[in-house]
RNA sequence: GCCACUGUGGCUUAGUAGGUAGAGCAGCUGAUUUGUAAUCAGCAGGUCGGGGGUUCAAAUCCCUCCAGUGGCUCCA
């Protein structure tokens, strides 16, 4: 790669040496990229970067989010823009603007493609920072970072009117961007502060040639069309209500099974991986959430109330109290640790009413959860046993999808937002752990009194290697993100993504040191002394429900035969075959066979063409020839026919659900 | 919770100078007895999300509440 790379002298332009070459939109100096207009302050070797690069494409985005703001301030002179970064897929710019309507947003889309077809040159220009806070002295945004980010100087880029604080690269015209579209409006707060302004969030989206779009903007359409609210309805798995249960979805028969089928897996690999299932009740008093810890952070989103005779209670929003008290019922010795405690345990939790959506944010959710309890020596290797179960999990259940691995720790920055414990400056003390941001008194010293306290991280960093070092030793790629954990722990996350691109954690395995402080658990050690044990939270599927969402948009709802709600759809041919068929049915249920009989008056292009939407593994289609021959006529999931004794059909069947097939 | 948009029979949906709702599919009835993505005919089904208002008159205009969707925030 590295051999002789074109260079450029001091005084020269980076892009002189691909001045004839239209698609080279931008240059690479030393791994940065700059403007082909940007003059070389020294001999430097430079690497093309074309249109058609990630670069090239980002690049590309990003001048369409400046054209865009360029379009908006054209026809609404007093918005001011914001920010305006390349997405995945796209970009958006956030401005603060009256809310565009359809039209408005087209009116905008025009005026893009107008000052595209202009051919404006997009000129950049290095100003001080005085003459930068004069320039956008009008915008309290662009002043924000003009003041954060510049130390003596930066860049701004000049389109015709419209300049913009940027750090750039840009295309060097309006005309390279040609083949874009928005896509809709949203809203955004300035900083993601809810307390700060209200901007209008236009997200559009840009790509080098025409055909790229088109494919882009047709994949979008087809995604809608995998949606699992579409698919489960066309199935016919789970209904919602919104009139007497919003965000409290209902699952039908169908549904249930495959539910059931889930729930059968984890279960079976639980008890492999030596976990041991309890069950505990849907709702506690009070205390149990205020001890927990969870009542002063999340009172506010969980279902509260309280009885006549004064005893409030919560539906539980976590399982992990539960398997806590069953914990603490007996006593442990250290040689019977870990003890692990499984529960398929439904929670609820009120999401706000713009939160809630679909099976991805429901207000109740089942979770495949897990407790366990044990010695510090045995941290590492029970995670590596969780991370295990989790890549058995996803083998079996999908074949490519693409997983993001989080490992989410403390932001030390705001330790009022953790369990912390707190170390005395002045006695050395070390106080138990709390939430300052829970506490209303002022945080003193337990033994001496004073308030001269520092946060001790040890608990966490001692937690955070732990979950570090198994992800490396388990060889999983993952990246580290600060203000992430929980309230009582660091965690490793995994995200899969849905039909959308929208990014949904699943499992979920967390360690945690505080909750057995806070309930006080104990094992007795070796020395016959009570040791507190640490805490492992995990859950694999996450919630049922979640893992259901990204199955069903990745297959289509064309699940594998061990989760299809129907596995064999029979459609006799004529009311000659009614009983036949009958008889047919009958013995594949009698195996255990999911099947489903349409003995309607129909043709069987009809029963086949409404059958569809079901998604059956199979269609079994029965006339004169197949009961004479002791057959079905079997059409599979790629529409193949092919004519199998029934006993054939069922032995095969059964092998295929026992193997799991996909 | 915030911003925007949306809300017509089980589903998809027509219905904008405001004049008390049309259709397809599904359902039911009858005819047809069918060979792998829709046989024909008929019947029934809607207080147009709830409430309030403007008007002689509202699915259509206004207010308000509820819900859904897309974002934001949040997500133990």
């Amino acid at each position: 790669m590295s051999e002789t790379q074109p260079s450029v002298e001091k005084g020269e332009k980076y892009g002189k040496l691909f001045a004839s070459q239209r698609d080279v939109i931008a240059v690479k100096v030393s791994g940065v990229l700059h403007d082909l207009d940007e003059i070389s302050e020294e001999t430097a070797s430079v690497e093309p970067v074309f249109l058609k690069d990630r670069e090239g494409v980002n690049i590309l985005r990003h001048s369409a989010a400046h054209l865009l703001a360029h379009a908006v301030m054209e026809i609404y002179p007093d918005a001011k823009p914001n920010a305006g970064p390349v997405v995945e897929n796209g970009f958006y710019y956030d401005i603060k603007m009256d809310p565009p309507d359809q039209d408005d947003l087209e009116r905008i889309e025009r005026k893009m493609r107008e000052l595209s077809q202009k051919k404006v040159p997009i000129v950049r220009e290095v100003h001080n920072k005085e003459e930068l806070q004069k320039m956008f002295r009008d915008n309290r945004f662009k002043i924000d970072k003009i003041r954060e980010h510049v130390e003596k100087e930066s860049t701004v880029y000049r389109q015709a009117n419209f300049v913009d604080f940027c750090t750039g690269p840009h295309v060097p015209d309006t005309s390279y961007i040609k083949f874009f579209k928005l896509l809709n409006v949203a809203s955004s707060n300035y900083k993601g502060d809810i307390k700060e302004e209200k901007l209008v969030r236009i997200y559009g989206t840009a790509f080098p040639s025409e055909k790229e779009l088109k494919t882009f903007l047709k994949n979008r359409e087809e995604a809608a069309m995998r949606d699992h609210r579409k698919i489960g309805a066309e199935m016919d798995l789970f209904v919602f209500n919104s009139e007497r249960a919003p965000g409290l979805p209902m699952y039908t028969a169908r549904g249930s099974i495959i539910r059931s089928e889930l729930i059968n897996f984890m279960r079976e690999m639980n008890t492999k991986f030596g976990w041991e299932e309890v069950t505990t009740p849907h709702l506690f008093k009070d205390i149990m959430w205020k001890t927990s810890g969870h009542y002063y952070k999340y009172k506010d989103d969980m279902f509260l109330f309280t009885l006549p005779d004064g005893d409030s209670y919560a539906l539980k929003p976590m399982n992990c109290p539960g398997h806590i008290t069953i914990y603490e019922n007996s006593a442990h010795s250290y040689r019977d640790m870990p003890v692990k405690f499984s529960e398929f345990g439904t929670v609820y939790r009120y999401e706000k009413s713009g939160e809630v959506g679909g099976l991805t944010r429901p207000r109740t959710f089942t979770v495949d959860d897990g407790h366990e309890f044990m010695r510090t020596d045995q941290i590492e290797g029970e995670i590596g046993s969780v991370l295990e179960m989790m890549k058995i999990t996803f083998e079996t259940f999908f074949e490519n999808i693409d997983v993001r691995y989080d490992l989410s720790v403390i932001d030390k920055s705001k330790p009022e937002n953790y369990l912390i414990s707190y170390k005395c400056r002045d006695c050395g003390f070390l106080n138990e752990p709390r939430r300052m941001s829970s506490e209303s008194d002022e945080l003193k010293c337990q033994s001496c009194a004073k308030n001269n306290l520092e946060p001790d991280f040890s608990l966490w960093d001692n937690a955070t290697e732990q979950l570090r070092s198994a992800l490396i030793s388990s060889g999983i790629k993952f990246e580290e993100y600060p203000g992430e954990a929980a309230f009582y722990g660091p965690k490793i996350d995994v995200h899969i993504k849905d039909v959308l691109g929208r990014s949904w954690q699943l499992t979920t395995i967390q360690i945690d040191f505080f909750m057995p402080i806070a309930f006080n658990l104990y094992f007795i050690n070796r020395e016959s002394q009570k040791e507190t044990p640490v805490m492992l939270h995990r859950a694999i599927y996450g919630s049922i429900e979640r893992f259901l969402v990204i199955l069903l948009e990745n297959s289509y709802g064309k699940l594998p035969l061990w989760l299809s709600p129907i596995q064999a759809y029979v459609i006799p041919l004529s009311n000659q075959q009614d009983s036949y068929a009958q008889e047919i049915t009958q013995k594949l249920k009698e195996k255990n066979i999911r099947v489903y009989l349409d003995s309607g008056n129909e043709s069987v292009s009809k029963k086949i063409k409404l059958g569809r939407r079901f998604r059956p593994f199979y269609f079994l289609i029965i006339g004169q020839r197949e009961q004479e021959g002791g057959e079905v006529s079997v059409r599979d999931r790629t529409d193949k026919i092919q004519n199998l004794k029934v006993d054939d059909f069922i032995e095969r069947t059964l092998e295929n659900v026992r193997k799991k097939m996909p």
